[in-house]
DNA sequence: TAAGATTGAGGTATCAATCTTT
DNA sequence: AAAGATTGATACCTCAATCTTA
């Protein structure tokens, strides 16, 4: 099967590589200079934050965060180990447990909060126009429509 | 220092990443089910097909693939080993050293690509008309002035 | 049997330190 | 001194196998 790629489209999918590993590059050196959590950390803590009762099964978080399962088991003993969430057995189904958010884990949320928000702004927001940003959420919301948010 | 972030240009951006993380995590898995060369090494060689003389500095190379020096020298030793391409040793600056791509690198590049042009299509192209590619295109591009491409 | 979560083994990335050449 | 490249130490992520409960 030969596959005819157009080639606007194939140069619209390398600047997308491009503009993202340099995106997260700069974005990611900016929150280790500032010494606040980096980004994976972030995700999952913002996921935590948005979800009822500040909590999520592991399962639905991976999922969230777009990590294998054994990803996020790692990384939630990283945050659990930090203090930023605790695990907690579900009483319901006893195979499952809950990732839960610690007022530890919402302070260091907000902290680093305005060091990726000025990463956000200085990189991409300040080239993009309020109508670019919702033309470019409407067209990224194309490619994964079964997908749950992240950041 | 408080930043005010638009609401849409930060929808914009989770979007975004979510995005990235999806699509390439398909792609990634339809080329390791394929077996054939994984998203990193087909940067790589790609970057060299497309460099006069097949061949580019090793720096030079990190920053086309958007790796840390040492990250480079690491996937240019497995590609070596490999056959894909070769070092050579720079005549007029004995510091520095190119890498060559090799007749067998170019067959690996184009065994991979019906496979990861199907992934981009599928996953991504079909998704977006000429038109936004083009629009995409330029606005991806003014987050990365100074980059030069990937993929 | 299957699903949720974890563990073991292995691949790949980074920063900091080092070696060689300029 | 500084730049190009590599190496050492370390962090993180994935797949496959395993354990527990449904």
């Amino acid at each position: 099967m030969q596959i005819e790629l157009d080639k606007n489209k194939l140069a619209a999918w390398r600047s997308f590589i491009t503009a993202h590993a340099e995106l997260i590059g700069r974005i990611e050196t900016r929150l280790d200079k500032a010494k606040v959590l980096p980004l994976g950390w972030y995700d999952v803590l913002l996921a935590l934050v948005e979800a009822p009762e500040r909590r999520l099964r592991m399962s639905d978080l991976a999922q969230a965060v777009i990590l294998s399962r054994s990803g996020l088991t790692r990384l939630v003993d990283k945050l659990e180990t930090a203090g930023y969430l605790f695990r907690q057995p579900s009483p319901t189904d006893r195979r499952g447990a809950f990732a839960v958010l610690t007022d530890k884990g919402l302070a260091a949320l907000r902290e680093a909060w305005p060091i990726y928000a000025e990463g956000i702004d200085e990189n991409f927001a300040r080239f993009i126009s309020e109508e670019e940003a919702g033309l470019l959420t409407e067209i990224f919301n194309r490619f994964t429509p079964a997908t749950k948010s992240v950041v």
